[in-house]
RNA sequence: GGACAGGUGGCGGAGCGGUCAAUCGCAGCAGACUGUAAAUCUGCCGCCCCUUGGGGCUACGAAGGUUCAAAUCCUUCCCUGUCCA
């Protein structure tokens, strides 16, 4: 993508498609006639460095901005880290120390970098310049924005109104995710539609510090699997963008499809228009496609070839997946359910009995409903529901 | 600082001396159906031991106590919310 060759319409079109909302599109227009690259940041949070496909919504964006010149900022939002967010209530995390942020970051920049152009891509840590801060800047930060304003961010007004509890602190991060857009001088943030009022907030204390407020642009949050609830790591609802080939591809076979259309348009290039073509293709053929797609931006078209025709052969063929996972057990014999909950496949011996009793269990292709036990040396394949080991002796 | 209301399994939310491993909903797992989609239906859903049914252990914010027996009563502590200051 030629950054000279398009105009602002054309760069404003590029750049509008797949955002949710954009505050305000005649501001960017404005800002693109200044002809200077633009600095776009977009936050993440250093806890939790797996990504999914959630989250390559908003990097997709950001390699927009990079395809035409602008330089993006991968803010790794290291504080909360530092001090260890005790939000959860019950269990305070305890803080992670510098070497585990490093650690993360490392884990980011290779994740994100399948997407991102890691040329155009500046890595930095807002905890450059808030851990420095004095406890009189803090204050005087906090003079910006005042405690009404702060709570018409609804989830705030809604556990207030609930009286369920909210801390003070927790009242700090919006307004540290603001002060970062004044540092860094932003032109551009970029996040989730559940950020919007964070990235108001940035705009607001830019005005407040006479800068320029910087164009707010959100995404849409991805449905996760279940299609109801946004993917999340914690629901179980995602698919990681390390995950292998096959495993994304059983995964997205499972969504429904209405929401693969959905998938359609947040995660792959394909037009609005090619994408109403889709729907009157057969979903089966069309979901595959899909998968294969998205697996593509991941892996090569060939793993992507190679999950699908493995998929057909185990899913709908019910063989036997090609590298299923080996466990030795180190005993002479051992009845099924201990060999279950040994090899993984259940969550425990209880768990085990349970799937035997259940008549879920298969061993070498034959359903087992009894306690046999399995003796050693031998080779054996197991498998309950979607989880198969081998087991030898 | 005072008055009051609460803290139960991943979450929500019952139970208020025994029949409670704890009603129910959600989530999860498995089976049926199918396009291994969704939806629907069925079973399971603390851990361990023997097993088509039982047995043991641990658990209801924490620690003590009363009792043959406590998630349920008492004491202290911790935490959350409401109202008053």
């Amino acid at each position: 993508m030629e950054v000279t060759v398009l105009s602002i319409d054309e760069q404003v079109t590029y750049l509008r498609k797949g955002f949710s909302e954009m505050i305000r599109e005649e501001d960017l227009r404005e800002r693109l006639k200044l002809g200077r690259p633009l600095r776009v940041k977009a936050g993440f949070d250093p806890t939790a460095p797996d990504l999914h496909l959630g989250h390559t919504v908003l990097l997709r964006k950001m390699r927009h901005f990079q395809d035409l010149g602008h330089d993006v900022i991968f803010l790794i939002g290291d504080m909360t880290g530092l001090i260890g967010d005790p939000t959860g209530r019950n269990l305070t995390r305890p803080p992670m120390t510098r070497a585990d942020i490093d650690r993360n970051a490392e884990t980011y920049k290779a994740q994100v970098f399948r997407i991102l152009d890691p040329e155009k891509t500046i890595v930095d840590f807002n905890s450059r310049w808030l851990e420095p801060m004095k406890y009189e800047e803090i204050i005087s930060l906090c003079s910006h924005y005042t405690v009404a304003r702060i709570l018409e961010r609804d989830d705030f007004a809604k556990r207030y109104q609930e009286h369920t509890p909210i801390s003070l602190h927790e009242f700090m991060y919006p307004l540290a995710q603001g002060y970062d857009s004044v540092v860094l001088k932003c032109d551009v943030e970029l996040g989730g539609s559940d950020q919007k009022f964070n990235l108001l907030v940035g705009r607001e204390l830019q005005k407040s510090f006479g800068q320029p407020p910087q164009i707010v642009a959100t995404v849409p949050l991805l449905e996760g699997l279940d299609g109801v609830e946004k993917m999340s790591k914690s629901k179980g609802n995602y698919v990681g963008i390390t995950e292998s080939p096959e495993e994304m591809f059983r995964k997205l076979m499972s969504i429904s499809d209405e929401l693969m259309f959905r998938y359609f348009e947040l995660l792959t290039n394909k037009s609005v228009a090619e994408i109403q073509q889709l729907r009157r293709a057969h979903p089966k053929e069309t979901k595959m496609e899909l998968a294969k797609l998205i697996i593509a931006d991941f892996h090569s078209r060939a793993d992507a070839e190679r999950a699908a025709s493995e998929w057909v052969r185990v899913v709908a063929g019910g063989e036997v997946p090609a590298d299923i996972e080996s466990v030795s057990i180190p005993e002479p014999s051992l009845r099924i359910d201990k060999v279950l909950a040994k090899a993984g496949i259940a969550a425990s011996t209880s768990d085990a009995n349970r799937l035997v009793k259940a008549g879920s269990v298969e061993l070498n292709g034959q359903r087992v409903t009894e306690f046999i036990s399995l003796t050693f040396p031998g080779e054996y394949v197991i498998r309950a529901g979607k989880k198969w080991k081998k087991v030898t002796g």
